[in-house]
DNA sequence: CAAATTAGTCAAGACAATTGACTTAAAAGA
DNA sequence: TCTTTTAAGTCAATTGTCTTGACTAATTTG
């Protein structure tokens, strides 16, 4: 008699998600074209004067925007430019890398305030928890001490670690594979010791929602970032959002077969950092073998030029792929790989493959350079709460 | 003094929007769920009770939604069931093919009501555009003859056709490359022509729609059609929209490099049905190639068998490849692939390649048969209207 | 037959965007 | 210098849409 099948359907709306979307989408174009007038906002945003004065009223009063100096703009009132308060939000970043964990605390414009780092002991979330939550703790207060309001309007903490999420069993018995702390509950954990939300994404999505908040896929809708870290993954900004598909393993490229000396092999067993460790026999986990590889590259050792000629051919490939697959506006190299590495690596892979991204009317180069630092994810990790609080969503027009 | 700088940002919203969102909402939800009381609407879309009534006398005096018997369910007051009315919008899809056209008429809930075919003459657009308007002309009087109302519930017109699209020259020389209609100002003509809203996507898209909206992909936010017609193409369910990129080439996964036989090509080239007929050494232009390849392959003809084998290990490449970078929740074949063969070629391609998308706690197959019959593609592009007049998009929430 | 439960309506209220008239301040032109 | 034009921004009333709480209606349970 009782059929209770479960009903699907999209969330409805109502004014309090009208006037959430306004607010967002003002606060996204005062991002996007730095400060503007009341007028200029009207104007941008569809809304009407009045609709916008009375937001701007809100978000001054919230602490979000402040007025700038008045600007004559030819004849008329002279307009009053109001922008982003930087002290108005605030957010920690962290990310769990094999072993090293890194936290960044971020302001609303994605300024970074403070970051701190420590040594992962082996051992997997057990041993790492505590750590880690260490690590938050001294970040956030820090950052208390710094500025008064930051702990109430700290918005989130944002967690980057390597994927895939949610495998059943490590394809993989090398130690350093992420495999313990995949399995755990770690947003539960984090969120239960900080009492912040928590929110998690893999390497290459933290990238790019770096790159789209203050880098070079900032104002994109479309943009793919291409991370080539220990592992190798892509960061899919598509229609404006990261895209992480249906259980948060998009973009897992590393991952993608391709064959080579006549066997089918993953692209990120060859063209990764993890592949250049091997390749330099040298071990991933010294502390210095950022700057080590920073300088060897800088010096064009011929072994690591070796290593870059190969890997190239591959990263080529990924990039076609890449192309071919999500026909952004364009690809963005990012990841951990030291910058003297990445802009070697930008140059051997020129000329890239030709594909439909290969056209004389592009605005934008197929392939350029992002982020590349060992704070980059650590960044996008501490960024994303503070996009997800105040960037316009779908889901944030929608009844909770 | 001027500086015109443009300004970007997103577009606000209003009560309208709202309001349409709402509408929509409901829409969406009784096409997923069949007939639903305003009572289960309220639930499902947490609108309250007041807000669904509302909406739903609009809609019935729209012709949109109708009620049913009432029905019993244990106490209270009996619910009555509201259900979408079929003949309260229609559609005209248009499928331009090589050598070939065919339109459909569909209604509100998809179904197919008539289907013409019109043989396409060699010599591109200039020849072929008025067969092209001739044809749609003759779907749309009968759809007139046939319902009174038909012509003002008429939402649009959708076409679709192989892509890329805005290449800016042929790779190929093959006569039956579809660059001379991919280049022609298709949209306005047709648009002028009719005097309808064109939309145009290509094959594999037109082939998602339709699946999403009444085959294998209803009611998922994520999945992906793997297309196997004269080409190879992936049609994008991304976070429960059709995804195109940003020149509307996303998923030409035909176009993806593969090493095979020691040297690079394109995946297209070594699955597709045009690699079949080159196998068979058949013309690809002969008008009942259809059913000779359903008649041959439903035989097990030697020849296809084999074509098969070599087939599958392709396309089962590029299952884990969409599984990897989309992470979808299942991968659908459809396309221009006659049933027999495409049966005979998802058992070919088990097992599927380990990937992060094998795992035991799946509640859907990881590949799956979806429409495959020669009228897909049109029914895609014949819904496709539809749902971007009903269904709920972020978009239809921003002010024009 | 009364109580409980669920569907659905009515009418008033709350919220947020819109409208049109108004004020302010500057540049351009006579 | 003075008037006109133009643009920024505010005020107050209005409109559109969802929400609230009380109500009616119809059915099952005990």
């Amino acid at each position: 008699m009782n059929d209770i099948r479960p009903i699907r359907a999209t969330s409805g709306t109502n004014h309090e998600g009208t006037s959430a979307h306004n607010r967002r989408v003002i606060i996204d174009a005062l991002r996007l074209n730095g400060a503007l007038s009341r007028a200029d906002l009207a104007r941008a945003t569809r809304l009407t004067k009045q609709t916008v004065s009375n937001i701007m009223e809100e978000l001054e009063n919230d602490g979000l925007v402040i007025s700038r100096e008045t600007v004559r703009r030819g004849r008329g009132q002279p307009s009053t430019p109001y922008g982003l308060v930087p002290e108005g939000a605030f957010a920690i970043g962290l990310q769990i890398d094999r072993h090293i964990t890194r936290a960044i605390a971020v302001d609303l414009v994605g300024n970074v305030l403070i970051r701190k780092e420590a040594n992962l002991p082996a051992g997997g979330p057990a041993t790492g928890t505590p750590v880690v939550l260490q690590l938050v703790e001294s970040v956030r207060s820090e950052l208390k001490q710094r500025t008064a309001q930051a702990e109430k309007r700290l918005v989130g903490l944002g967690v980057a670690m390597p994927g895939p999420f949610g495998i059943e069993q490590d394809t993989d018995d090398n130690p350093w594979m992420m495999g313990p702390w995949q399995r755990f509950p770690l947003l539960e954990t984090l969120a239960a010791g900080t009492g912040l939300n928590v929110t998690l994404q893999n390497d290459a999505a933290a990238c790019a929602t770096a790159e789209r908040m203050v880098g070079a896929a900032h104002g994109l809708d479309h943009a793919v970032c291409l991370y080539v870290g220990y592992g190798i993954g892509a960061g899919l900004i598509l229609g404006g959002e990261l895209y992480s598909g249906a259980r948060g393993n998009a973009g897992e490229i590393g991952m993608a077969l391709l064959t080579a000396g006549g066997r089918l092999t993953q692209l990120e067993h060859r063209a990764s950092l993890a592949s250049l460790y091997e390749h330099l026999g040298v071990d991933p986990m010294a502390p210095d073998i950022y700057s080590l590889i920073d300088k060897r590259s800088a010096a064009d050792d011929p072994e690591i030029v070796a290593w870059i000629e190969k890997a190239a051919i591959d990263l080529r490939w990924a990039v076609h792929l890449i192309e071919t697959v999500f026909d952004p506006q364009t690809v963005i190299l990012c990841g951990g790989a030291p910058a003297a590495l990445a802009t070697r690596l930008i140059d051997a892979m020129q000329p890239l493959l030709p594909s439909n991204a290969d056209r004389t009317d592009r605005p934008l180069p197929r392939l350029q350079l992002g982020m590349t630092d060992p704070w980059a994810v650590a960044r996008g990790a501490a960024v994303e709460p503070i996009g997800h609080a105040f960037d316009p969503r779908f889901s944030a027009i929608l009844k909770s």
